[in-house]
RNA sequence: GCCAGCGUAGCUUCAAUCGGCAGAGCACCGCAUUCGUAAUGCGGGGGUUAAGGGUUCGACUCCCUUCGCUGGCUCCA
């Protein structure tokens, strides 16, 4: 006897076996149609999953309406492709095929190299398998026999997988449908049919078991939807997406340029994009002052002996410029990190414990030697400027500085209209021996950072245990732009490394007149200038707030006989502080306006013969359009009080 | 670094039939126009087709090497 409770309260008594696809049958043949799997006791399971005989079991009916089968359908479309993939080529192997955030992929092992141009025929073959709507069936076999299986299928890869990784399994699943079998956990919508729209989105090289000594694999990439107006939709956010490109908008309005003869990934600050920079930087430095930071400037190389004492030379030899070698043998290296200069800064007199939190701050160029893969516009360089700091403190300080850094972390990203963010939480494994410093002092350390996040109500704090570095716990910040894509952002990070006796030995006396070892705090919350300036490219889409604006305003006369007033008004508001420019050429006003719009430019001022009469302006908004005239001192006010309150434009 | 794709004027706007004269638009420059809220008209200059090598009577086009870019993978103090 079998006690089937329902989500809404309703208990079934079963006497016989039954699957979720018999109970949904039971209550309605219409609900029968449209379950896709089911959630029994929290555990997701295909339609055709055998229930218990005896006690009580939980279940849930999946629909297509519930968020959980979107994904059992993506992976069911994985299983489709690569179906599709082996009737069109030979020789393919499969590895593995999951569900990924918007889509699924599935990794393959085949001689042909699939190219875009290989889409078409793919997914006309997948159009083929959904519409013959064969179902997929799950079959169990003992391990040894799913060896057999794979190895008479050819699926060396698979052999593999079983004889490592599902090594402890004895009974193991495949999903058969047609020609089609694959050893896979499921579950899986009931047939293909179920699949809505589907589609291709690119194909790329991925290791075995992401371990890049291992061979590369082809990855074909898809996305997949129930409806086919979902997925123009999201097919619509990825070409918005595209629309702001940074590395595009950066080139239209001329804020970066990246030149291969400079070298790859060294960014060029274009006038208007410095002027980005400056402003951002002022207000970071603004912020950090009031929060008891101390600015410092040191230089971007130092002795290969420094970074060889704080160990990371020649520990990342491998992603460094390789160092410069003197006459007299001395030898540089282009400094890949800040913190042995602030610790030498730390070090240049005793420190009490009253001189703790000692906080030094420095907007640090800093050069490391990325992989030439990974560079991406600003997001991924090798040159760069954290919005560093370190802050060296007592264990005891340890909370109440990290609270400091979520606090102006929160403000500064709010204040850019960047109100979502998260908080990934790195602490130790304990079962692991790899970490430096005294277990006690994790603890308390991990600890003070948990409370804290909770403090601060973080709505999707992620705890990762494993995650810490080998020197300390760390936070690293995610947020969430205006159409919700995440940036990893910049991080906190304790040391317990630095600061001991086998790297700089760093000391201050205490209140019981001893030394002792103060903890050292690594801290960019926006991690550099670059990425955080191009997220926030992206993120505005070009279109800046008003104190973000390279150019801020331009004055744009109806026709040259007005150039003089022009000029007038163009000074006046350059005395009162703003950036603005002026278009003199004798070209219709709309043609102005045009040209101005599309450099975003946030404010015109039209001016001709009814300006120049009363002394006034008419303000025409880059999203709201003609404002009306008013009095030059108003105009000026208007935009002085916007930059002051760095307001947001929607 | 690895896999795949791509590289034509300042421009991620793009054309050039099978290997047969490198061509538009925008931008730029000049002239005319002096204009009221998203493109005035006419004219002009601009190219070692990323670079180098090869095949060919002939290469933007085919092959090789290098550089750069794009999408992933790997790495990330």
């Amino acid at each position: 006897m079998l006690k089937v409770i329902l989500p809404d309260g309703n208990v079934l008594d079963y006497s016989r076996r039954v699957r979720p696809i018999d109970v949904a049958a039971d209550i309605g043949p219409r609900l029968a149609k449209a379950t896709l799997a089911a959630v029994v006791d929290g555990q997701t399971v295909g339609t055709d999953f055998y229930l218990p005989e005896e006690g009580e079991v939980s279940l849930r009916l999946l629909t297509k309406r519930d968020i959980e089968s979107l994904d059992i359908m993506r992976h069911s479309c994985a299983h489709v492709m690569a179906r599709a993939v082996m009737r069109l080529f030979e020789g393919v192997q499969l590895a593995f095929g999951p569900t990924v955030d918007g889509g699924f992929y599935y990794d393959f092992a085949l001689e042909h190299s699939i190219s875009e141009s290989d889409f078409p025929k793919i997914e006309a073959e997948i159009a083929k398998i959904i519409k013959q709507d064969e179902a997929f069936e799950r079959v169990e076999y003992p391990h040894a026999k799913a060896i057999e299986l794979c190895e008479e299928l050819g699926q060396t890869l698979k052999v593999e997988h079983l004889k490592e990784g599902l090594s402890d399994q004895s009974l193991v699943s495949f999903y058969r449908q047609g020609e089609f079998v694959d050893l896979c956990r499921g579950p899986h919508v009931p047939s293909a049919g179920a699949i809505g729209a589907l589609k291709l989105l690119s194909v790329a090289g991925a290791y075995w078991k992401g371990d890049a000594s291992n061979r590369q694999l082809q990855r074909l990439y898809g996305t997949a939807w129930f409806d086919k107006k979902d997925l123009d939709d999201y097919l619509a956010k990825l070409e918005e997406a595209k629309r702001r490109d940074h590395r595009v908008l950066g080139k239209q309005l001329e804020l970066f340029l990246i030149e291969p003869e400079v070298g790859s990934g060294l960014i060029l600050w274009l006038p208007k994009g410095a002027t980005m920079r400056r402003e951002l930087e002022t207000f970071i430095y603004g912020e950090l002052l009031k929060r008891g930071y101390q600015p410092v400037y040191t230089p971007t190389i130092g002795r290969v002996q420094l970074y060889e004492t704080s160990g990371h030379y020649p520990y990342y030899a491998d992603s460094q410029f390789p160092p410069i070698e003197m006459a007299d043998g001395d030898r540089y290296l282009l400094r890949p990190m800040n913190c042995p200069h602030h610790i030498k800064i730390y070090q240049s007199k005793p420190r009490s414990y009253r001189d703790l939190p000692l906080r030094i701050a420095e907007l640090g160029l800093v050069h490391r030697f990325e992989q030439s893969g990974e560079l991406n516009g600003m997001t991924r360089v090798r040159g760069f400027t954290q919005d560093d700091a370190h802050i060296f403190c007592t264990e005891d300080q340890v909370a109440d500085e990290f609270r400091g850094c979520l606090d102006m972390t929160q403000y500064v990203l709010k204040t850019l209209g960047l109100d979502e963010y998260r908080v990934r939480l790195g602490l130790r494994d304990p079962a692991s021996d790899k970490y430096v410093g005294r277990a006690e002092d994790w603890d308390r350390a991990e600890t003070a950072l948990k409370e804290v996040c909770q403090e601060f109500d973080l709505p999707d704090l992620e705890v990762e245990t494993g995650e810490a570095a080998f020197y300390g716990p760390k936070a690293d910040f995610v947020a969430k732009d205006c159409i919700g894509r995440e940036w990893q952002l910049g991080t906190v990070q304790l040391d317990y490394n630095l600061p001991s006796p086998q790297r700089f030995n760093l000391e201050y006396i205490g209140a019981d007149n001893h030394p002792h070892q103060p903890v050292m705090i690594h801290r960019a919350p926006f991690g550099s200038l670059e990425r955080f300036t191009g997220m926030l490219i992206e993120h505005f889409a070009g279109a800046f707030p008003l104190w973000l604006a390279p150019e801020q305003a331009r004055v744009l006369v109806v026709s040259q006989k007005f150039e003089e007033y022009g000029r007038r008004v163009e000074q006046t508001l350059r005395e009162a502080g703003l950036r603005v420019s002026g278009d003199y050429r004798p070209e219709k006003v709309g043609a102005k306006i045009r040209d101005a719009q599309l450099e975003l430019i946030p404010y015109m001022f039209v001016v001709g013969g009814r300006e120049m009469e009363n002394e006034t302006v008419a303000v025409r908004d880059r999203r709201e359009g003609d404002l009306g005239s008013m009095a030059l001192p108003e105009a000026v006010e208007r935009l002085r009080t916007e930059i002051a309150n760095k307001t947001l434009r929607q």
